[in-house]
DNA sequence: CAAATATATAATGATGTATTTATATACTTA
DNA sequence: TAAGTATATAAATACATCATTATATATTTG
């Protein structure tokens, strides 16, 4: 599967971009994330094995845990871009209505 | 489910990737779409829907037939500079190794 | 080295998504 | 208005993804 393609279906995920909210400000372990987000640990590491799958994480290990962060802060700028493509098709609906 | 989401799954899907390459240089009919991108003319149609429901195309009719065409030339951008972060991502797996 | 902690993996079931096949609708033209 | 063309929808199946549960691995500490 071409990268592009498997980066966005990553990104198609509402507890994946929670994680990347969550890694905005930096590295976080995984014992950070999981309170965080609030569900399993098991969940938690298996979505972050689909991010780093795709080449959006990478892991860092120190001691006993592990320490996830993302590998190009490009990224954000391409999630925000989705984020205001969204609220101006929002608005749009609201005009017409 | 947020719009962005929804925008997000849209575009995880090869064909609808393939589409929406099409549609860059402005509306087409499902009867050109079709062909090009060699499926059948009903799969075609879901696929279409599904862009639509995101708010990522809009159609117009005309006569028997109905054109489609992207809501907002933005998501270019955003599919552009994606395919960025996947070629640099590439690139530095291929220095590693 | 045994216990505790942090994380990953495997297997399962449930849910969601894609493709196919068949049929319906809507418009145009003879 | 009947036939043809363009498109959509519904139903069925196949396939992929998500969450859960149970278990495994690795590291630290007592």
């Amino acid at each position: 599967m071409h990268l592009k393609l498997k980066i966005l279906k990553a990104l198609s995920d509402e507890t994946r971009l929670n994680i990347l909210e969550f890694l905005r400000d930096g590295e976080k372990c995984v014992c950070e994330i999981v309170p965080y987000i609030g569900t399993s640990q098991s969940n938690v590491s298996q979505h972050l094995r689909i991010l780093k799958d795709a080449n959006v994480l990478t892991d860092r290990k120190e001691g006993k845990s592990i320490y996830y962060s993302v590998v190009d802060e490009d990224i954000y700028q391409c999630l925000d871009d989705l984020e205001g493509i969204a609220e101006n098709a929002v608005k749009r609906l609201l005009e017409i209505y």
